[in-house]
DNA sequence: TGGCCTTGTGGTCACGTCAACCTGAAGGGG
DNA sequence: CCCCTTCAGGTTGACGTGACCACAAGGCCA
């Protein structure tokens, strides 16, 4: 009554939503951005698509995540935590098999150079100008991930994942102000990041700046008594 | 690049965390319920887990996991939603195959009587008292679920839907109470459920009761621009 | 060199939310 | 008919938050 004799005809596909933080080529703000990759084959051939693959018998889910993010962009996640599974039937409508996508989200540090592996069929954009339409439901699941990493940054710390080890706070802030997509008190929000206790000051400060010199802070060792599905990785 | 052919010796299921409430048989209190179905088949033979079944060719992922709650429990959902997806290579040790499960969640109302379909094999139990060890990893799951319930009805107007059309408050507050399990002010409950403005006043009272005859009220049609991905049922 | 400009840092104030608590209303039961 | 219980509504103080203000601390430029 549970679990029992294989289906024919379905695929069990993992994929991930990548987020990063560059600055936008025309207002120089920062902004999210995601890797995309053409599909060389049908269905949806030539279109944009999440990176991702069929999962393998020996890899848990994660680490399908894992891998086809390595595979893309030659990057580790920060963060990566399950989004949602896709499933319905109609969901890709030309294909010859039904497809299940297992989505993951994942953040990326702002730092570390997103190489693209293959230059050609791989390529960044503003999660606002995704070149649409994308293959499959992806459009909406681009949609989906955007609102939960709003939703998840407003009540967790996991900006923090954008930024290297030490970072200012006016850094961070203007990670939430990317991720938000709207201006934030520096005042208000300095308070706000002290009173949780996610940050702690590591007793320096940033050289070489232009104006006053601010402190750097480290995130703190969390308290790890987190979700039970959540994945993060160092 | 992105999803492709099939794999062997992997099943997809769809489990269902279904809740109802129910008096506590010693206690006499509101609590959490849960509805676990006996294995008759290896592997974990006889011991207790969640309803489901594998995911057929023509059902969407929702559709199977209502499926699988009628032929358990006879009832339709009031809330349902997905949970997770569990699909750790480890997760089921002694089967033949890799299981990855696709777990929903759901309540159904408290005044709906809940007769299991095959009564020998399906029984219900308090969520804090569950037959453990389940089968697979079916403990963590329901954890898991009660976390996630817990969780969402702090912000969101699900407990609605373990209720008939019309309530008192009083009644909508044993309601949280047995799923948070602690207690809560009648006046402060009052008030923070009218001034999100999820019920409205029927005008009418409550006849027939001891002590001073409670309002009725019923839930308001919701706004409706909720999560992409959340299913419910009328 | 000294004023100016920009950004970082710290504080105040008004407002809204919420938990704890108090008071009266409205019925049934002894 | 009084008492008990539950419903209904209000008060108070602690706390978090947004809007706003003032000073600190460096580089830049006349």
């Amino acid at each position: 009554m549970t679990e029992d004799p294989p289906v024919q005809h379905m695929v069990l596909a993992v994929s991930t939503v990548i987020f990063s933080l560059r600055p936008h080529p025309d207002t120089g703000e920062l902004t999210l951005w995601l890797p995309l990759v053409r599909r060389i084959r049908e269905p949806f051939k030539n279109r944009w698509a999440l990176p991702g693959g069929p999962l393998q018998d020996s890899q848990d889910l994660g680490e399908a995540a894992r891998t086809a993010m390595r595979r893309t962009t030659g990057l580790q996640p920060r963060h990566l935590e399950q989004l949602y599974a896709f499933g319905d039937v109609d969901r890709s409508p030309d294909a010859p098999e039904r497809v299940v996508s297992i989505v993951y989200w994942a953040l990326v540090r702002q730092d570390e150079d997103a190489h693209a592996v293959d230059a050609e069929n791989v390529a960044w954009h503003p999660v606002d100008e995704v070149p649409g339409p994308l293959a499959f439901d992806h459009d909406l699941i681009v949609r989906y991930a955007v609102d939960r990493l709003r939703a998840k940054v407003t009540y967790s710390p996991i900006a923090h994942a954008f930024l290297p080890a030490e970072f200012a706070l006016a850094e961070l802030r203007r990670v939430y102000e990317a991720v938000l997509n709207r201006a934030l008190d520096p005042s208000n929000f300095r308070r706000q990041i002290l009173s949780q206790g996610t940050v702690e000051d590591t007793g320096r400060r940033m050289t070489g700046t232009a104006h006053r010199p601010p402190r750097l802070y480290r995130s703190a060792p969390q308290s790890s008594r987190y979700s039970l599905t959540i994945e993060e990785s160092p």
